[in-house]
RNA sequence: CGGGAUGUGGCCUAGUGGCUAAGGCGCCUGCUUUGGGAGCAGGAGACCGCCGGUUCGAAUCCGGCCAUCCCGACCA
């Protein structure tokens, strides 16, 4: 337990990988590309969870669950999306030691069999909005796996909503997508870009997809989530209409959007260093841990003082007292550092004679003493600073590598250099950007809100043609 | 799915045809320690990734497979 992880500027993806196996988040498990989730990990997940939940609950959804498997044919009834799912499905052909009729799907994700269900619930207008989510499990067979960033399965969220008017789903698309934001911002201290993906990006049966784009420490682009609005496609696919108030037979307008595992890996590729795991405060499963220093002939007063500083926390901040007797203190400081508690609290016999304890930041590893009183409140302000210090940093890193560029030759220059954002005006061609893959294998991350006035006038960085968006474009995992 | 690298107790590594596979870390027992991954003594732990082949003899040579990493292809 007591090993190196290796460096970030050595390799960065044997970092990331030593990070999660080291802290004990995941493990590999037998079948290749799926991985076991430790409960470090899961600890975060839960965290995640339950902030998310809340504001899905605010904004009026409720929680379902729907079925694993999906019979094949729903599936198919969709084109686009079962051309963008099938080739990654796993399919159950037998069960009972027979040969089934039909074979099953297991979800990839589950809007066919959830609007199958809203076919048979949905009537009046008055069914509507339908806001359900679902936590569940989904499988997606890929080729190339990553720990927690792709996996073959992985756990989400998906909310599948059913509206009456284009606008409302429209509405409830974007209203997500800030969820998405706030929660990455406020919580997870990443800063994210948010806008709407390219045709090329795009979710597969929807009409628009909305992402909150994210970067990574090694400059790379991190797609952390996304909101699809899907118009009528899967209204028709399943014949789902309802009477509105005036009596006509419409389709349902349908939106649907999801958080993935996924974040844990952008947590700790946007936050963490070389001595392991930096995790923000909100998210920290453990904020707080006590490390008492004593030697033998004054082991009892150490362990008194300290705890009696412990009793003085508030039971709002997730505090561990180690005082396990078999690691040194200098063994517990890396080990707490490596699983990312956000601060250190460091009470010896110097400490107690002088009425006070220190504290340590596990994002910048600063020291300070206080007053043996003051503790609680400082560590209450401490862990505040931290979660608005992470944030800043990440943003400052993000603004310092994103680059506004209208100049073909230096779009590329900088994407297979340092890499990081390229801003930069785009026509809209597929082509062209099919292109830029080619050359940079750059994307497009999002086309940021707002931009088309900026567009007007500009010329399009790869084709010359007059522009029509802003672009963001990156390498991305 | 293509190209490359790697695979030896839980982890890292030595051993490159010949005795009972060696060391460090970790683990267990005891003592001693404790302000940045402590010390001493004793102990447990390996069908050398898996399957097959060559050989009197294989961790070592050959073939296949599997897994991980890297680079591509593919992919919300």
């Amino acid at each position: 337990m007591a090993e190196s992880i290796t460096p970030r500027s050595q390799d960065y993806s044997e970092w990331y990988v030593d990070i999660v196996l080291k802290a004990q988040l995941a493990d590999y498990s037998p079948v290749k590309g799926t991985m076991v989730i430790r409960p470090r990990g899961y600890a975060l997940w839960e965290r995640m969870q339950s902030a998310l939940d809340a504001m899905f609950k605010e904004t009026g959804h409720q929680n379902a669950y729907f079925p694993l498997l999906i019979p094949e044919s729903f599936l198919q009834k969709e084109a686009e999306h079962v051309e963008g799912f099938a080739p990654e499905c796993a399919v159950v052909t037998h069960g009972g030691g027979e040969k089934l009729d039909e074979p099953l799907v297991i979800r990839p994700t589950s809007e066919t069999i959830i609007w199958s269900m809203y076919k048979k619930w949905i009537q009046s207008y008055r069914d509507l909005p339908l806001l359900i989510n679902q936590w569940a499990n989904v499988l997606r067979w890929e080729k190339r796996t990553r720990l927690f960033l792709r996996t073959t399965e992985f756990l989400w969220q998906e909310g599948h909503t059913a509206h009456a008017s284009a606008e409302e789903a429209r509405e409830e698309t974007l209203r997500m997508l800030e969820v998405y934001r706030r929660f990455a911002e406020e919580y997870m201290a990443i800063p994210v870009l948010t806008g709407a993906k390219s045709e090329s990006e795009k979710f597969a049966g929807a009409i628009d997809t909305y992402a909150i784009e994210a970067m990574m420490q090694d400059r790379k682009a991190l797609q952390a989530g996304t909101s699809h609005f899907l118009g009528q496609n899967f209204a028709k696919a399943f014949d789902v209409t309802f009477q509105s108030a005036d009596g006509q037979l419409e389709h349902v307008w349908a939106t649907s959007w999801g958080v993935s595992t996924r974040l844990i890996g952008a947590l700790i590729m946007a936050h963490s260093d070389d001595n392991g795991l930096v995790v923000p405060p909100k998210l920290a499963p453990t904020q707080a841990v006590i490390v008492p220093i004593y030697k033998n002939d004054n082991k009892a007063e150490v362990l008194e003082y300290a705890a009696r500083i412990r009793g003085e926390l508030p039971d709002s901040i997730r505090c561990v007292f180690d005082d396990d007797e078999n690691n040194s203190p200098g063994w517990k400081f890396a080990e707490w550092e490596l699983v990312g508690v956000p601060v250190r609290i460091e009470i010896g016999p110097r400490d107690m004679e002088k009425g006070q304890a220190v504290l340590v930041r596990r994002d910048t590893g600063e020291k300070t003493t206080v007053a043996a009183r003051e503790v609680a409140s400082r560590v209450g302000a401490l862990l505040e600073e931290i979660q608005a210090s992470l944030f800043e940093r990440a943003k400052a890193f993000r603004d310092e590598n994103t680059h506004e560029i209208d100049d073909y030759e230096q779009m590329k220059t900088v994407l297979n250099g340092d890499g990081g954002f390229v801003i930069a005006p785009w026509d809209g061609d597929p082509a062209g950007e099919a292109r830029i893959k080619e050359d940079t294998k750059a994307t497009i991350r999002v086309l940021p809100f707002g931009n088309e006035d900026r567009a007007s006038g500009k010329r399009c960085i790869v084709s010359g043609n007059p522009a029509k968006h802003i672009a963001v474009f990156a390498r991305a995992y």
